[in-house]
RNA sequence: GGUGGGUUGGCCGAGUGGCGAGGCAGCGGCCUGCAAAGCCGUAUACACGGGUUCGACUCCCGUACCCACCUCCA
């Protein structure tokens, strides 16, 4: 069994056969940084962490590519209107990026290139397809793309020219669905977001930085290129008509993540329906339950956002946390994430990181090792235990990671040891001689200052809200 | 209008031509001094109409509704 996955170019699941076996290049195409992230961004970078983290389990090397668009029309837009300077606006808003990737437990990826910093590599691309006759320089000092130059356009979003309207740009183009490549300097515009090229000053057009960058760090071809499925067209068929008619192989397979829905529709900033992360945080959600909510869908369907499911994901998830922490305390140690998968959970994994699905089969393994404990068969325990926190580490939401707990003070938390230890030995005297009313007032006490006591058959143990 | 995707039980969300994933919530039990946690059991389902089949939620056709893209967008 490998590694299956859906390719939007076939349209079809294939078996994922990288290029060089052992080795994978991917390209995402990150975001244009015009305003701060919400979790419909973050749903995408969640995914392909997902896919990342599976593919190097699997034995691949993998070098991941994430861009960001730091220049494009928005950001001059809010630039004008906030008189600041662009380019204070796109690393303002990729920082905020950076901090919504790294709550999820996004792991960075190997390069994440700024359009800004690969002008030379896109003009080189530019001029290696004027030459080969697929774009053309107008009057105006732009360049376009000539879509009729190219046969193969639309087999990515199966679309015939026949049916395009045209192309968004506007200018002095041969033919309306021709797109723009470089975009001369308008007056007006300011004077650091233009760069020198051979067609005078101008900026790239959006799709040719991403051709520029995966070529740039993955090579004339790679293996898998992501993205929302939003974005397929024009987006990415822009960019595979581009590097192809350049004569570059480009991308192996295409995969496309679905939308976070809110309220029926799309997150987006242009509707005002949009959640950030710490926004959810006032309401009390961790940014693991955001995680685990995102990781219960499967990350091409359209998941429709409400508060009631990320409730629901965060009381699975600490079903989960509840019994690898039970575990670590009636084991007398934590048990360790080396452990082996279920069999279960790897062929969910291999179908199209089938997430649901391996979710259920963590659930399983955590009911057999609670049942386990209840039964005191510690051996069989500990493996469930190592099993689950490996599975669930795999997928970036251990529950004993520290990242998704508190900063802890180490010499403060002695102090609360020591002084929780005390009042539970006072609570165990009152109950050893049956005095409930003082053993539940010293509980009561003990939960209004935030320490939650269980009993179990091995004694009481308390965790701090 | 074009191109894709979808419609599963109170809720979220997988999946398969014939044994009702998993979770959340509910109900009943076990355990516990109580509580919590845990375990066991349990009801409610595959948008609608046809067709194929011994048998369809699963395949085919049609209808309705929803979503995305066709304008910047993960």
């Amino acid at each position: 069994m490998s590694l299956r996955l859906y390719d939007t170019g076939t349209r079809s699941v294939r078996d994922f056969r990288p290029r060089k076996p052992g080795e994978v290049g991917v390209y995402l195409c990150g975001l244009t940084v015009q305003g701060p992230p919400h979790i419909g961004h973050l749903r995408s970078g969640v995914a392909y962490d997902v896919l990342i983290r599976w593919l190097r389990r699997s034995g691949h090397r993998v070098t991941y590519v994430r861009n960001i668009t730091d220049i494009d029309d928005k950001i001059l837009v809010r630039g004008a209107e906030q008189h600041r300077p662009w380019w204070s606006i796109a690393y303002e808003n990729e920082r905020r990026l950076a901090e919504g990737y790294a709550a999820l437990g996004v792991e960075a990826p190997t390069y994440e290139p700024r359009a800004t910093g690969h002008i030379t590599q896109m003009i080189d691309l530019i001029t290696e397809l004027i030459d080969r006759g697929h774009a053309y320089v107008t009057p105006a000092g732009d360049v376009w793309f000539s879509v009729s130059s190219w046969a193969a356009y639309g087999e990515l979003s199966h679309r015939r020219p026949d049916d395009m309207l045209s192309s968004p740009d506007t200018g002095d183009k041969r033919d309306p669905r021709d797109f723009g490549l470089w975009k001369a300097h308008k007056p007006g515009e300011p004077a650091d977001a233009a760069w020198t090229s051979p067609w005078g000053p101008g900026r790239p057009g959006w799709h040719i930085e991403c051709s520029a960058m995966a070529r740039r760090y993955l090579g004339d071809a790679f293996d898998i290129h992501g993205g929302g499925t939003d974005i397929m067209f024009p987006h990415h068929e822009n960019e595979l008509a581009q590097s192809t008619a350049a004569g570059l192989g480009f991308a192996e397979y295409w995969v496309h993540n679905g939308m976070l829905n809110l309220s029926g529709t799309k997150m987006s900033k242009s509707l005002g329906n949009i959640l950030s992360v710490e926004a959810l945080g006032e309401k009390g959600f961790r940014p693991v339950d955001i995680r685990y909510y995102l990781t219960t869908a499967q990350y091409r369907s359209p998941l429709d956002f409400s508060e009631a499911a990320l409730g629901e994901a965060q009381s699975a998830w600490d079903r989960l946390a509840n019994f690898t922490r039970r575990a670590a305390e009636q084991l007398g140690q934590a048990a360790t994430v080396g452990g082996a998968f279920h069999d279960a959970f790897t062929r969910a994994m291999d179908d199209d990181l089938n997430t649901p699905a391996a979710i259920a089969a963590v659930h399983d393994a955590a009911r057999e090792g609670n049942t386990a404990l209840d039964a005191g068969d510690d051996t069989a325990a500990a493996d469930l235990a190592a099993a689950v926190r490996a599975m669930l580490d795999q997928l970036g939401l251990d529950p004993l990671d520290p990242h998704w707990g508190e900063p802890a003070d180490a010499k403060l938390s002695g102090v609360v040891d020591a002084l929780v230890a005390i009042t539970l030995e006072q609570r165990a005297e009152a109950r050893a001689r049956k005095d409930y009313a003082a053993a539940d007032r010293i509980r009561d006490e003990l939960a209004r200052a935030g320490v939650t006591v269980k009993d179990t058959p091995r004694g009481p143990v308390w965790t701090v809200e």
